[in-house]
DNA sequence: TTTAAACATGAAACTTGATTCATGTTTCAA
DNA sequence: TTGAAACATGAATCAAGTTTCATGTTTAAA
Protein backbone atom coordinates (compact mmCIF):
# COMPACT_ATOMS: atom_id res chain seq x y z
CA UNK A 1 0.00 0.00 0.00
CA UNK A 2 1.34 3.62 -0.28
CA UNK A 3 0.44 5.78 1.66
CA UNK A 4 -0.24 8.67 -0.83
CA UNK A 5 -3.07 6.40 -2.82
CA UNK A 6 -6.23 7.13 -1.05
CA UNK A 7 -9.24 4.72 -2.10
CA UNK A 8 -9.44 1.11 -3.02
CA UNK A 9 -6.05 0.24 -4.99
CA UNK A 10 -6.75 -2.25 -7.75
CA UNK A 11 -5.35 -5.23 -8.58
CA UNK A 12 -5.05 -5.98 -11.51
CA UNK A 13 -3.64 -3.99 -14.81
CA UNK A 14 -7.01 -2.96 -15.65
CA UNK A 15 -8.03 -2.04 -12.45
CA UNK A 16 -5.02 0.38 -12.01
CA UNK A 17 -5.80 2.04 -15.65
CA UNK A 18 -9.58 2.54 -14.87
CA UNK A 19 -8.68 4.30 -11.18
CA UNK A 20 -6.48 6.43 -13.38
CA UNK A 21 -8.88 7.72 -15.49
CA UNK A 22 -11.35 8.27 -12.87
CA UNK A 23 -8.74 10.28 -11.47
CA UNK A 24 -8.02 12.48 -14.33
CA UNK A 25 -11.39 13.09 -15.42
CA UNK A 26 -12.53 14.23 -12.04
CA UNK A 27 -9.52 16.76 -12.42
CA UNK A 28 -11.26 18.03 -15.32
CA UNK A 29 -14.66 18.11 -14.28
CA UNK A 30 -13.95 19.38 -10.61
CA UNK A 31 -11.80 21.71 -11.88
CA UNK A 32 -13.57 23.44 -14.38
CA UNK A 33 -17.26 23.62 -12.92
CA UNK A 34 -16.51 22.64 -9.30
CA UNK A 35 -17.30 19.98 -6.77
CA UNK A 36 -21.36 21.08 -6.46
CA UNK A 37 -21.95 21.67 -9.75
CA UNK A 38 -20.30 18.61 -11.34
CA UNK A 39 -22.33 15.12 -11.28
CA UNK A 40 -20.53 11.57 -10.53
CA UNK A 41 -21.94 10.76 -13.83
CA UNK A 42 -19.95 13.53 -15.70
CA UNK A 43 -16.74 11.77 -14.26
CA UNK A 44 -17.82 8.35 -14.99
CA UNK A 45 -18.88 9.75 -18.72
CA UNK A 46 -15.40 11.54 -19.32
CA UNK A 47 -13.93 8.56 -18.26
CA UNK A 48 -16.00 6.15 -20.25
CA UNK A 49 -16.70 3.51 -17.40
CA UNK A 50 -20.46 3.28 -16.02
CA UNK A 51 -21.71 5.15 -12.43
CA UNK A 52 -21.28 1.70 -10.90
CA UNK A 53 -17.54 1.51 -11.44
CA UNK A 54 -16.68 4.78 -9.82
CA UNK A 55 -17.69 3.02 -6.07
CA UNK A 56 -15.12 0.59 -6.45
CA UNK A 57 -12.33 2.86 -6.55
CA UNK A 58 -14.07 5.68 -4.29
CA UNK A 59 -16.43 5.26 -1.05
CA UNK A 60 -17.74 8.88 -2.20
CA UNK A 61 -17.93 12.14 -4.42
CA UNK A 62 -15.81 13.56 -1.17
CA UNK A 63 -13.15 10.99 -1.55
CA UNK A 64 -11.92 11.46 -4.39
CA UNK A 65 -11.44 14.94 -4.22
CA UNK A 66 -9.35 15.09 -1.45
CA UNK A 67 -7.21 12.63 -3.68
CA UNK A 68 -7.18 15.02 -5.86
CA UNK A 69 -5.74 17.57 -3.39
CA UNK A 70 -2.97 16.39 -2.55
CA UNK A 71 -2.34 15.63 -5.84
CA UNK A 72 -2.16 18.98 -6.91
CA UNK A 73 0.58 19.48 -3.62
CA UNK A 74 2.38 16.88 -4.47
CA UNK A 75 2.47 18.04 -8.07
CA UNK A 76 2.82 21.40 -7.61
CA UNK A 77 5.78 21.12 -4.74
CA UNK A 78 7.70 18.84 -7.11
CA UNK A 79 7.37 21.20 -10.26
CA UNK A 80 8.67 24.30 -7.83
CA UNK A 81 11.39 21.76 -6.85
CA UNK A 82 12.21 21.28 -9.82
CA UNK A 83 12.65 24.86 -10.80
CA UNK A 84 14.74 25.49 -8.36
CA UNK A 85 17.05 22.65 -8.02
CA UNK A 86 20.71 24.11 -7.42
CA UNK A 87 19.77 27.62 -6.65
CA UNK A 88 22.46 28.48 -4.26
CA UNK A 89 20.77 32.08 -3.11
CA UNK A 90 17.34 31.85 -0.64
CA UNK A 91 16.33 34.63 -2.10
CA UNK A 92 16.62 33.80 -5.46
CA UNK A 93 15.09 30.27 -4.87
CA UNK A 94 12.53 31.87 -3.77
CA UNK A 95 12.30 34.20 -6.61
CA UNK A 96 12.16 31.19 -9.20
CA UNK A 97 10.09 29.40 -7.45
CA UNK A 98 7.65 32.46 -7.16
CA UNK A 99 7.63 32.47 -10.63
CA UNK A 100 7.45 29.20 -11.28
CA UNK A 101 4.17 28.54 -9.02
CA UNK A 102 2.72 31.38 -11.49
CA UNK A 103 3.44 29.72 -14.26
CA UNK A 104 1.92 26.06 -12.88
CA UNK A 105 -1.09 28.24 -11.71
CA UNK A 106 -1.60 29.04 -15.64
CA UNK A 107 -0.97 25.79 -17.14
CA UNK A 108 -2.97 24.13 -14.08
CA UNK A 109 -5.95 26.01 -13.54
CA UNK A 110 -8.10 23.32 -12.99
CA UNK A 111 -6.30 21.96 -10.42
CA UNK A 112 -5.80 25.97 -8.67
CA UNK A 113 -9.16 25.38 -8.04
CA UNK A 114 -9.74 22.52 -6.48
CA UNK A 115 -7.22 23.44 -4.10
CA UNK A 116 -9.38 26.24 -3.01
CA UNK A 117 -12.08 25.50 -3.38
CA UNK A 118 -10.84 22.51 -0.75
CA UNK A 119 -11.80 24.88 2.01
CA UNK A 120 -15.23 24.27 1.77
CA UNK A 121 -15.58 20.91 0.77
CA UNK A 122 -12.68 18.95 2.93
CA UNK A 123 -11.14 21.65 5.33
CA UNK A 124 -9.00 19.56 6.43
CA UNK A 125 -6.93 19.07 3.12
CA UNK A 126 -7.20 22.56 2.73
CA UNK A 127 -5.27 22.84 5.86
CA UNK A 128 -2.70 20.30 5.60
CA UNK A 129 -1.93 21.46 2.06
CA UNK A 130 -0.82 24.46 3.29
CA UNK A 131 0.86 23.45 6.54
CA UNK A 132 3.38 21.65 3.92
CA UNK A 133 3.79 24.47 1.96
CA UNK A 134 4.16 26.77 5.08
CA UNK A 135 6.64 24.11 6.92
CA UNK A 136 8.80 23.97 3.86
CA UNK A 137 8.99 27.82 3.82
CA UNK A 138 9.90 28.57 7.12
CA UNK A 139 12.15 26.36 7.59
CA UNK A 140 13.80 27.66 4.08
CA UNK A 141 13.70 31.02 5.86
CA UNK A 142 15.03 30.13 9.08
CA UNK A 143 18.45 28.73 7.24
CA UNK A 144 18.86 31.73 4.88
CA UNK A 145 18.60 34.20 8.11
CA UNK A 146 21.63 31.50 9.31
CA UNK A 147 23.78 32.01 6.34
CA UNK A 148 22.97 36.51 6.37
CA UNK A 149 20.94 35.98 2.88
CA UNK A 150 17.66 37.42 4.73
CA UNK A 151 17.43 39.55 7.90
CA UNK A 152 16.29 38.13 11.06
CA UNK A 153 12.78 38.31 11.65
CA UNK A 154 9.23 36.10 12.30
CA UNK A 155 9.86 33.56 9.74
CA UNK A 156 6.14 32.01 10.79
CA UNK A 157 4.55 35.35 10.04
CA UNK A 158 6.64 35.78 6.74
CA UNK A 159 5.68 32.27 5.25
CA UNK A 160 1.99 32.90 5.46
CA UNK A 161 2.79 36.42 4.03
CA UNK A 162 4.50 34.79 1.28
CA UNK A 163 2.01 32.07 0.51
CA UNK A 164 -1.08 34.78 0.54
CA UNK A 165 1.11 37.00 -1.59
CA UNK A 166 1.70 34.18 -4.59
CA UNK A 167 -1.70 33.01 -3.76
CA UNK A 168 -3.26 35.88 -4.69
CA UNK A 169 -1.10 36.84 -7.30
CA UNK A 170 -1.40 33.94 -8.58
CA UNK A 171 -5.43 34.23 -8.74
CA UNK A 172 -5.02 37.62 -10.28
CA UNK A 173 -2.13 37.68 -12.73
CA UNK A 174 -2.16 33.78 -13.31
CA UNK A 175 -5.79 33.12 -13.59
CA UNK A 176 -7.85 36.02 -14.10
CA UNK A 177 -5.41 38.28 -16.13
CA UNK A 178 -3.83 36.60 -18.80
CA UNK A 179 -1.50 39.07 -20.59
CA UNK A 180 1.26 39.96 -18.44
CA UNK A 181 4.68 38.08 -18.47
CA UNK A 182 5.77 35.68 -15.35
CA UNK A 183 9.22 37.58 -15.45
CA UNK A 184 7.66 40.72 -15.30
CA UNK A 185 5.27 39.94 -11.95
CA UNK A 186 8.26 38.23 -10.42
CA UNK A 187 10.20 41.19 -10.67
CA UNK A 188 7.68 43.91 -9.52
CA UNK A 189 6.54 41.39 -6.93
CA UNK A 190 10.36 41.03 -5.55
CA UNK A 191 10.71 44.46 -5.71
CA UNK A 192 8.37 44.42 -2.91
CA UNK A 193 9.54 41.15 -1.13
CA UNK A 194 12.75 41.98 -1.00
CA UNK A 195 12.89 45.68 -0.17
CA UNK A 196 9.21 46.36 1.24
CA UNK A 197 7.75 49.54 0.98
CA UNK A 198 9.66 52.10 2.71
CA UNK A 199 11.84 54.95 1.27
CA UNK B 1 -34.80 52.10 -4.47
CA UNK B 2 -31.58 52.02 -2.80
CA UNK B 3 -28.75 50.46 -5.60
CA UNK B 4 -27.45 48.93 -2.65
CA UNK B 5 -30.18 46.70 -1.55
CA UNK B 6 -30.85 43.34 -3.56
CA UNK B 7 -33.94 41.25 -3.63
CA UNK B 8 -37.42 42.88 -3.28
CA UNK B 9 -37.87 45.88 -1.22
CA UNK B 10 -40.86 45.60 1.67
CA UNK B 11 -43.29 48.60 1.51
CA UNK B 12 -43.93 48.13 5.36
CA UNK B 13 -42.36 48.41 8.49
CA UNK B 14 -43.21 44.66 9.29
CA UNK B 15 -41.55 43.56 5.67
CA UNK B 16 -38.73 45.13 6.49
CA UNK B 17 -38.42 43.76 9.73
CA UNK B 18 -39.02 40.62 8.02
CA UNK B 19 -36.33 41.11 5.39
CA UNK B 20 -33.79 41.73 7.90
CA UNK B 21 -34.14 38.92 10.09
CA UNK B 22 -33.66 36.55 6.73
CA UNK B 23 -30.67 38.26 6.07
CA UNK B 24 -29.10 37.80 9.57
CA UNK B 25 -30.38 34.42 9.83
CA UNK B 26 -28.87 33.98 6.72
CA UNK B 27 -25.33 35.32 7.72
CA UNK B 28 -25.62 32.72 10.53
CA UNK B 29 -26.20 29.70 8.67
CA UNK B 30 -24.21 30.54 5.50
CA UNK B 31 -21.34 31.55 7.66
CA UNK B 32 -20.92 28.54 9.76
CA UNK B 33 -22.30 25.81 7.71
CA UNK B 34 -21.23 27.04 4.47
CA UNK B 35 -23.81 27.92 1.35
CA UNK B 36 -24.69 23.75 0.18
CA UNK B 37 -24.70 22.51 3.55
CA UNK B 38 -27.18 24.92 4.75
CA UNK B 39 -31.29 24.79 3.82
CA UNK B 40 -33.40 27.40 3.27
CA UNK B 41 -35.78 25.67 5.73
CA UNK B 42 -32.91 26.36 8.25
CA UNK B 43 -32.73 30.02 7.52
CA UNK B 44 -36.42 30.43 7.53
CA UNK B 45 -36.55 28.85 10.88
CA UNK B 46 -33.63 30.82 11.86
CA UNK B 47 -35.64 34.04 11.28
CA UNK B 48 -38.88 32.38 12.49
CA UNK B 49 -40.51 32.86 9.29
CA UNK B 50 -42.29 30.64 6.86
CA UNK B 51 -40.69 28.82 3.85
CA UNK B 52 -42.88 31.15 1.62
CA UNK B 53 -41.77 34.12 3.13
CA UNK B 54 -38.08 33.59 2.04
CA UNK B 55 -39.02 33.83 -1.90
CA UNK B 56 -41.24 37.05 -1.03
CA UNK B 57 -37.92 38.74 -0.80
CA UNK B 58 -35.39 36.90 -2.52
CA UNK B 59 -35.84 34.91 -5.62
CA UNK B 60 -33.42 32.24 -4.98
CA UNK B 61 -31.21 31.23 -2.58
CA UNK B 62 -27.85 32.37 -4.49
CA UNK B 63 -29.82 35.64 -4.59
CA UNK B 64 -29.64 36.30 -0.69
CA UNK B 65 -25.77 34.81 -0.55
CA UNK B 66 -24.83 37.44 -3.41
CA UNK B 67 -26.38 40.35 -1.17
CA UNK B 68 -24.24 38.94 2.06
CA UNK B 69 -21.11 39.44 0.01
CA UNK B 70 -21.44 42.86 -0.55
CA UNK B 71 -22.90 43.44 2.20
CA UNK B 72 -19.68 41.66 3.85
CA UNK B 73 -17.53 44.29 1.62
CA UNK B 74 -19.55 47.52 3.36
CA UNK B 75 -19.13 46.55 6.31
CA UNK B 76 -15.47 45.82 6.75
CA UNK B 77 -14.72 48.85 4.52
CA UNK B 78 -16.48 51.05 7.03
CA UNK B 79 -14.97 49.47 10.01
CA UNK B 80 -11.08 49.57 8.57
CA UNK B 81 -12.55 53.07 7.31
CA UNK B 82 -13.10 54.17 10.86
CA UNK B 83 -10.14 53.07 12.56
CA UNK B 84 -7.77 54.26 10.25
CA UNK B 85 -9.62 58.18 9.94
CA UNK B 86 -7.27 61.00 10.48
CA UNK B 87 -4.56 58.94 10.22
CA UNK B 88 -1.64 61.48 8.01
CA UNK B 89 1.17 58.70 7.18
CA UNK B 90 -0.11 56.15 4.61
CA UNK B 91 2.11 53.59 6.59
CA UNK B 92 0.87 54.03 9.46
CA UNK B 93 -2.58 53.99 8.24
CA UNK B 94 -1.78 50.48 6.18
CA UNK B 95 -0.58 49.37 8.99
CA UNK B 96 -3.90 50.05 11.75
CA UNK B 97 -6.19 48.80 9.19
CA UNK B 98 -4.60 45.61 8.88
CA UNK B 99 -4.77 44.78 12.71
CA UNK B 100 -8.02 46.48 12.49
CA UNK B 101 -8.88 43.69 9.44
CA UNK B 102 -7.29 41.17 11.87
CA UNK B 103 -9.39 41.97 14.36
CA UNK B 104 -12.56 42.05 12.60
CA UNK B 105 -12.25 38.86 10.84
CA UNK B 106 -11.57 37.53 14.34
CA UNK B 107 -15.03 38.89 15.58
CA UNK B 108 -16.67 38.22 11.43
CA UNK B 109 -15.57 35.14 11.07
CA UNK B 110 -18.98 33.87 9.43
CA UNK B 111 -18.82 37.08 7.14
CA UNK B 112 -15.17 35.92 6.39
CA UNK B 113 -15.91 32.69 5.27
CA UNK B 114 -19.06 33.99 3.26
CA UNK B 115 -16.61 36.18 0.95
CA UNK B 116 -14.33 33.06 0.33
CA UNK B 117 -16.45 30.66 -0.31
CA UNK B 118 -18.24 32.84 -2.77
CA UNK B 119 -15.07 32.23 -5.35
CA UNK B 120 -17.31 29.23 -5.86
CA UNK B 121 -20.77 30.42 -5.33
CA UNK B 122 -20.77 33.69 -7.05
CA UNK B 123 -17.58 34.77 -8.60
CA UNK B 124 -18.40 37.81 -9.91
CA UNK B 125 -19.38 39.22 -6.55
CA UNK B 126 -15.88 37.66 -4.98
CA UNK B 127 -14.24 39.80 -8.11
CA UNK B 128 -16.57 42.54 -7.56
CA UNK B 129 -15.86 42.56 -3.81
CA UNK B 130 -11.78 42.10 -4.18
CA UNK B 131 -11.77 44.68 -7.26
CA UNK B 132 -13.06 47.79 -4.96
CA UNK B 133 -10.16 46.78 -2.02
CA UNK B 134 -7.67 46.72 -5.23
CA UNK B 135 -8.37 49.80 -6.57
CA UNK B 136 -8.65 51.56 -2.79
CA UNK B 137 -5.46 50.33 -2.41
CA UNK B 138 -3.59 51.28 -5.42
CA UNK B 139 -4.55 54.71 -4.99
CA UNK B 140 -3.63 55.17 -1.35
CA UNK B 141 -0.31 53.55 -2.66
CA UNK B 142 -0.05 55.62 -5.58
CA UNK B 143 -0.72 58.94 -3.30
CA UNK B 144 1.71 57.92 -0.37
CA UNK B 145 4.25 57.47 -3.09
CA UNK B 146 3.42 61.01 -4.24
CA UNK B 147 4.29 62.28 -0.93
CA UNK B 148 7.67 60.13 -0.78
CA UNK B 149 6.09 57.80 2.35
CA UNK B 150 7.04 55.01 0.27
CA UNK B 151 9.20 53.93 -2.62
CA UNK B 152 8.31 54.30 -6.35
CA UNK B 153 6.73 50.41 -7.65
CA UNK B 154 4.23 49.00 -9.14
CA UNK B 155 1.13 49.38 -7.20
CA UNK B 156 -1.16 47.36 -8.66
CA UNK B 157 1.31 44.21 -8.30
CA UNK B 158 1.80 46.10 -4.55
CA UNK B 159 -1.96 46.02 -3.47
CA UNK B 160 -2.58 42.63 -4.41
CA UNK B 161 0.59 41.24 -2.79
CA UNK B 162 -0.70 43.01 0.43
CA UNK B 163 -4.51 42.04 -0.09
CA UNK B 164 -3.17 38.50 -0.07
CA UNK B 165 -1.27 38.84 2.62
CA UNK B 166 -3.79 39.80 4.98
CA UNK B 167 -6.24 37.87 3.62
CA UNK B 168 -3.81 34.59 4.40
CA UNK B 169 -2.69 35.83 7.97
CA UNK B 170 -6.38 36.92 8.78
CA UNK B 171 -7.28 33.30 8.05
CA UNK B 172 -4.10 31.74 9.97
CA UNK B 173 -3.60 33.90 12.94
CA UNK B 174 -7.42 35.26 12.83
CA UNK B 175 -9.65 32.46 12.24
CA UNK B 176 -7.62 29.16 12.91
CA UNK B 177 -5.44 29.96 15.39
CA UNK B 178 -6.73 32.75 18.17
CA UNK B 179 -3.65 32.56 20.58
CA UNK B 180 -1.61 35.19 18.82
CA UNK B 181 -2.23 39.03 19.79
CA UNK B 182 -3.27 41.12 16.65
CA UNK B 183 -1.20 43.50 17.72
CA UNK B 184 1.92 41.13 17.49
CA UNK B 185 0.83 39.67 14.19
CA UNK B 186 0.52 43.42 13.33
CA UNK B 187 4.21 44.12 14.21
CA UNK B 188 5.80 40.78 12.75
CA UNK B 189 4.42 41.39 9.24
CA UNK B 190 4.93 45.19 9.08
CA UNK B 191 8.64 44.40 9.39
CA UNK B 192 8.15 42.64 6.20
CA UNK B 193 5.83 44.55 4.50
CA UNK B 194 7.90 47.77 5.11
CA UNK B 195 11.47 46.65 4.87
CA UNK B 196 11.10 43.18 3.37
CA UNK B 197 13.42 40.08 3.47
CA UNK B 198 17.10 41.69 2.62
CA UNK B 199 19.34 42.03 5.06
C1' DT C 1 -63.42 52.84 8.34
C1' DT C 2 -62.30 50.70 4.03
C1' DT C 3 -59.92 47.92 0.91
C1' DA C 4 -56.28 46.95 -2.27
C1' DA C 5 -51.71 45.91 -1.89
C1' DA C 6 -48.42 43.62 1.05
C1' DC C 7 -47.19 40.14 3.62
C1' DA C 8 -47.34 35.31 5.54
C1' DT C 9 -48.20 30.31 5.57
C1' DG C 10 -46.42 25.38 5.04
C1' DA C 11 -47.66 21.28 2.74
C1' DA C 12 -46.88 19.42 -1.69
C1' DA C 13 -44.79 19.35 -6.16
C1' DC C 14 -40.62 18.78 -8.47
C1' DT C 15 -35.70 18.31 -9.40
C1' DT C 16 -31.61 16.79 -8.97
C1' DG C 17 -28.08 13.61 -8.13
C1' DA C 18 -25.51 10.34 -5.08
C1' DT C 19 -25.37 5.63 -4.08
C1' DT C 20 -26.80 0.68 -4.42
C1' DC C 21 -27.30 -3.82 -6.26
C1' DA C 22 -28.32 -7.86 -8.93
C1' DT C 23 -26.19 -9.51 -12.73
C1' DG C 24 -22.53 -10.34 -15.80
C1' DT C 25 -17.47 -10.33 -17.68
C1' DT C 26 -12.19 -10.38 -17.07
C1' DT C 27 -8.04 -11.30 -15.00
C1' DC C 28 -4.34 -14.05 -13.37
C1' DA C 29 -2.18 -17.13 -9.80
C1' DA C 30 -1.83 -21.79 -9.14
C1' DT D 1 -6.74 -24.66 -17.95
C1' DT D 2 -9.59 -23.02 -14.33
C1' DG D 3 -12.15 -20.75 -10.84
C1' DA D 4 -12.16 -17.34 -7.31
C1' DA D 5 -11.29 -12.70 -6.88
C1' DA D 6 -11.52 -8.43 -9.41
C1' DC D 7 -13.71 -5.65 -12.17
C1' DA D 8 -17.73 -3.61 -14.79
C1' DT D 9 -22.59 -2.45 -15.73
C1' DG D 10 -26.55 1.05 -15.52
C1' DA D 11 -31.29 1.06 -14.21
C1' DA D 12 -33.50 1.68 -9.93
C1' DT D 13 -33.56 3.50 -5.39
C1' DC D 14 -33.62 6.99 -2.15
C1' DA D 15 -32.70 11.13 0.12
C1' DA D 16 -32.36 15.70 -0.02
C1' DG D 17 -33.76 20.39 -0.67
C1' DT D 18 -35.55 24.21 -3.64
C1' DT D 19 -39.47 26.40 -5.19
C1' DT D 20 -44.52 26.92 -5.88
C1' DC D 21 -49.19 27.90 -4.79
C1' DA D 22 -53.78 28.21 -2.96
C1' DT D 23 -55.32 30.25 0.93
C1' DG D 24 -55.42 33.46 4.64
C1' DT D 25 -53.97 37.75 7.57
C1' DT D 26 -52.02 42.50 8.15
C1' DT D 27 -50.87 47.02 6.85
C1' DA D 28 -51.54 51.73 5.77
C1' DA D 29 -53.13 55.19 2.42
C1' DA D 30 -57.21 57.54 1.30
Amino acid sequence: MQPTSEGKTPKTKRGIKTKAKLLEAAEIEFGSRGFHECMIADITRRAGVAMGTFYIYYESKEEIFRELVSHMGRLTRSYIAQKISGIESRLEAEKQGFKAYIEFARENKNLYRIVMESQFVALDAFKEYYRVFANAYETNLNVAVEKGQIRAGNNEIRAWSLIGLSTYLGLKFGIWDEQMPAQEITEAAFDFIENGLKP
